[in-house]
DNA sequence: GCCAACGATTAGATGCGGCTAACTTACCTG
DNA sequence: CAGGTAAGTTAGCCGCATCTAATCGTTGGC
């Protein structure tokens, strides 16, 4: 019954639940390439306007988050990428536990961990991290970030555009479209199973692949949101 | 990866989390006895200034959930004890929660509970209450309100105001004093304990009583936070 | 090589929840 | 019952994060 939780602090500057979503925003929009992110992607990806944007990711640069070029986009700094590492391991071992330990629906995970992410303390989210047995990968696949703030990003292409015949290991899907994640569990299908892509039809037409539950048709929209682990 | 979450809503009308503090705070403030509750003694207790909390009581009139007499204190409506026992409701299932499942040591749960109370949907509280087997009273003692909004309160006094031979069980304690928590589990004391009043030294000096675990001298301090459903 | 179009930024406003300082009201004391 | 004191309220401010509207930069097409 205390006040209002304060921003958390790192290095005395203020880091409130915005500045973490934008932080995670921009880490996920220059993941892999550290190409910079423009300011339209970014209010896109957070449904706020361009200045909104624009303005926020001023207020972000004095906190030494990221380093921007006016009408040229914005890069996280080192202590940015930590701010959205901490976020991401928070988000992606809540996924994991409110699945695997209270049996929450695969399709509801992730809404639900999107607005604990920013409440949870370190303590409590190594307590889960340790509950889980220190897992690396949380239920879509997604590698989950250690403590100190390291990732394994294992490359994969999109499913879309693998030809046919490629095999691989299906690596990973997003997980904030709760429609693809129903979908893909009511067929059996799951991160880590071995797949290979049976047919292609042109003009981003549906492929077809063969996983270890069986055969199907895969729409254009669903294989782009699929990423494999291409084999070799 | 979605923009901030909005507030909650109830009836149409935004809650923020600010405004489930006042709920609770004034609940807390009122129990038992419907007494109005002061602007100083809601300041005092959320940790603001008491402009801050004659401001806050006024925009929470108009959401329906106090009615409100200047100068003269504040009560909450039906709908304002709704809110109230909703966030109290997730405040002490999450309490248990953190400390059976997880591991949580007792005198952290609160200020761990404190902030997700207000960060997890009706559905994660459901689940989280049937993990737990719908229990009805937290690791404090305090009595876990209804999904539909009914608490049992049992009539409870301060150990500090029991005469030496009085005996009866220790119902619960405030939840929001580490050291004190520490204090007590350490001597295996916890709430359901049966107890005795062995001596009361006069002038608020120290009580000694009998638990299970052994016999202790208790300061008035402690005593006036312990609650007691006295026998009789 | 100019300029239109588009993306980015600035300007100015809003709502929330907090603050201090100044002023009212209620009530108690003499 | 007058007046002082303590509690409560109002006034005016701030910072955060958002918005719309207007302006500015960059760049590609002609």
């Amino acid at each position: 019954m205390t006040a209002e939780s304060p921003p958390a602090r790192t290095s005395g500057a203020a880091v409130s639940q915005a500045v973490q979503d934008y932080a995670k925003a921009i880490y996920s929009l220059q993941r892999g390439a550290g190409e910079p992110v423009s300011t339209s992607s970014l209010a896109e990806r957070l449904g706020v306007s361009a200045a909104s944007a624009s303005a926020m990711v001023k207020r972000l640069e004095p906190l030494g988050l990221v380093s921007r070029r006016p009408y040229r986009g914005v890069q996280l700094t080192d202590a940015g990428e930590r701010v959205a590492l901490a976020v991401i391991r928070h988000h992606r071992l809540l996924e994991l536990y409110l699945a695997d330990a209270l049996g929450m629906p695969w399709d509801r995970v992730h809404a639900e961990a999107e607005v604990l992410e920013h409440a949870i303390s370190p303590e409590l989210s190594e307590l889960i991290a340790a509950k889980l047995g220190n897992p690396t990968h949380d239920p879509h696949g997604d590698p989950i970030p250690t403590v100190d703030g390291t990732i394994e990003e294992t490359a994969t292409v999109p499913l879309a555009e693998l030809r046919a015949g490629r095999t691989g290991i299906f690596a990973r899907v997003s997980d904030s479209d709760p429609e693809m994640l129903r979908y893909l569990s009511e067929r059996g299908i799951a991160p880590g199973d071995r797949l290979e892509v049976v047919e292609r039809q042109p003009f981003d037409g549906p492929l077809t692949v063969r996983f270890t539950s069986g055969e199907y048709p895969l729409g254009g929209g669903l294989a782009r949101m699929m990423r494999v682990a291409v084999d070799q």
